[in-house]
Order: structure tokens, then sequence, then C-alpha cells
DNA sequence: TAGATTGTTAATCGATTAACAATC
DNA sequence: TAGATTGTTAATCGATTAACAATC
């Protein structure tokens, strides 16, 4: 664990680095220097180096760094390992797409339950997992004790649903419902996902 | 157009921006100053005045600024009302929900065909349209001259469906298949979409 | 030991924030 | 005119890059 807050930077780029790391190691590599690490990721050896040592000591002078051991301090520290129970709401194209596309398992998470409010969906199949009624998530939740959930319900419901969920001890939101979530509490982690908006930047620049 | 390239930050804001005066033309509201604005987004006054001043002076001294002609003008930025041709390579799970979920026209881009390489897919609708098979792709781009594509097939084809994609007329890339896109020419535009990048940060912050 | 490469400090660069003169 | 708020310059902050001593 780091002494000091890692920058959000920092954070953000650590799941590139396993990702790297993993098909090194599928490619048999045993050790890599920053410098040829750079040269594939397009960033400098002064970068990673820098990243890495926020976290601690993984590599060794003279030498460069064992490819698996680093990936391995990696994902502790991204917790893949971990099974952070989450819950999916709202299975409209979008949620449906998540649940089945998205490797939950590979990221530190277990999708425990899918939910959405039109009682024609609920009861039917998504991903190996009965999809419920939102009627029933207070009582799932109880039992259940998801601490995570990804919102793919219409952006005006998002705000009172999220609310609704940190009383259920949710403490972190997946956020696909095109409202910026703004939550009372602070200490609730929000992603919030704008896919249209990565599509617009690309527009921009065909324009110029 | 401005004078000078107009750093990526920027530009990723401009988004949000035009969501957030959207917002308040539908709510009637007529004017509103770089101060009420910074407070409903959550960010500063200063930030608001140093990005729209990239582009010109949108606002008046004392006033602030029109909100149906900043919406406008960041509109116009960002190409809003352009038809971009754009096609979707892989109708998988994520590929079917983007041609569904994603509203192309509201941000510039027009879904103008979907592909797919297996045969048993081809010729069924989606999104209102025929899955084409891959085999059709080059006698469909010298036809259609599509500008830009989606990319939602495996990891492995992706940077060889890229370069080929590029030798048909393609300037750029919303890249959903989970590999970093390289390509040799540097003026081919690229977005990386890693979702679950995303969720791992999540998983971090719950560790913490 | 000599060569290589890290860990870490210092320098640079860019982005954000603050301040204020211009002006509506 | 007085008040408000922009456009813009200057100051600050944080992130990236460069440099190099430590050390394997």
């Amino acid at each position: 664990m780091p002494k000091q807050a890692i920058s959000s930077s920092v954070i953000r780029r650590l799941p590139r680095y396993h990702r790297f790391l993993t098909e090194l190691e599928q490619r048999k590599v045993i050790r890599i220097s920053s410098k040829e690490l750079s040269a594939q990721m397009g960033l400098t050896a002064s970068q990673i180096r820098q990243d890495l040592n926020c976290f601690g000591g993984f590599g060794q002078q003279g030498y460069g760094y064992n490819v698996s051991a680093l990936r391995e301090e990696i994902g502790r520290i991204l917790g893949v390992n971990n099974r952070c129970r989450t819950i999916l709401i709202g299975t409209g194209n979008l949620g449906r797409a998540i649940a089945m596309h998205v490797n939950f398992q590979q990221r530190g998470c277990e999708l425990i339950g899918l939910f959405d409010s039109n009682p024609t969906v609920a009861g039917r199949d998504l991903a190996g997992m009965p999809i419920h009624h939102t009627d029933t998530l207070d009582g799932f939740c109880r039992m259940e004790k998801p601490v995570m959930a990804v919102l793919c319900i219409p952006r005006d419901n998002a705000p009172q649903m999220a609310e609704h969920l940190v009383s259920l001890g949710i403490r972190a939101f997946w956020n696909f419902s095109h409202a910026d979530l703004i939550l009372s509490d602070p200490d609730i982690l929000i992603e919030n996902v704008y896919l249209e908006d990565s599509l617009s930047t690309l527009a921009y620049g065909l324009n110029q």
C-alpha cells in the first residue's frame, strides 16, 4: 500500500501496463528494461520508472524488471484477484452488452445480480443469470451485500437510483447513464463513462 | 477555426460543456456566467473562460454567455451537424449494442454500413440496416467512401483490419477491440476505448 | 571489475488557477 | 455612471522528462 495518495494519472496507466506485461509473459519474455517497455508502449522510460516507484522498487539495477513478478505486483495493486461484488441495473442494449461482453472477473469484480424495472424483462436469463425486478433490489442488497453497481439506466433516473443504492451499501458506481453523477457523499467512487464523448473527439479531429 | 492547435485536455471537455448547455437551453435559461456554469459543472470559472477563449470570445463583459449561442458555437466546433460517414465492423454483443445504443447523428456521424466476418450473421438486420459480410468491404468502401470505422472485432484481427481500412480511405478509428492500435500513418485518428480499464480504476479505489 | 539499468532528485513543460484591466 | 463579468496575462501547481548517483 502506498504511503502517499497516488495521482489518478498514474492509476489510469496501471491497467495498460498490466495488459502489456500479460502479453510479454505469454510470449515467454522473462525480463524487460524500462527502456524496452517504453519503446513498445510509446511512452518514456522515465515515466515508467516514476510510475512503478510510486508503489515500491520492483526492479533491479543493471537488470531491469522481471516480467511475471512485475505483472503480479501491478495485478495485486489493481486487485485483480479480488471478487468485488457487483450488480448491474438496466438491461437494455448497453446493459446486456456489458453483462455479456465485459470480463468482470479479470478486473477483480464479480457480477452477482442483474436488475431491470420492466416486468416483462424480469425473469429472463442474461449472461447465465436471471434478471430481477428492481422492486427486489432492497432485499437482494441486504442479503448479498454488493459494493459496486453498474448503471445502465436512463439519465433521468440515475441520480435518484444512485442515492438509493448508496443507502443500500453501494460504494462505487460504473455509470453509463448519460448523466454526470454527483453524489452527496464524497467517499463514493464514480466512473462516469461517456462513450459518445469519445466519438465527438474523433469527429472534431476529422474536421480540422 | 483556431489559429493554434488546441490541447486535447480542452477538446475532451467540449462535449461536456455541450451537454450542460443543451440542458440549460431546455430549461429555458437565456444567459449564464462562467461563475454559475462552473458551480454547476464542478470546475473553476477561470478554466471555462480559458477553454472557450481558445476558440474565440463567445461572451460579453458584464453579461456572461448567451446559452443557445454558446451551445451553437461549441456544437459547430465539434461538428455535430456534420454527417461523417461511418462503418462498424464486428456485430458481436458489443458491436450490436453500439450500433443500437450510440446516437451517431447527435455527434456528427452517420452509420452507413455494418460488417461481420461470420457468414451466418451476414444478411441479418441490425439498427435498421443489413449486416454485410466483410468480403464485401472493399467494394462498399469504394462506392460509399466512409471515413470513420468502429472496430468491435477480436484484438488479434484489429491491427491488420485497421491497416486494410486505411488503404480503403478510413481516416479515423473508434476502437473497442482490446488492442492498442498503433498505425504506421500518424495522421490517422484513433480513439482506443478500454471499457475494462475504467472498471479497474474503480476496483483499485475500493481496495484503498 | 565494467556495463547496465534502476531509483530518485532536479529541471522542464503544460495545464490549471488567480488576478485584473478592458469593456459591456 | 456603477456593477458585473469577460478576455487575457501572470502565478501556481502538477505531471512529465532528464540527469545521474546508487547498485546489481
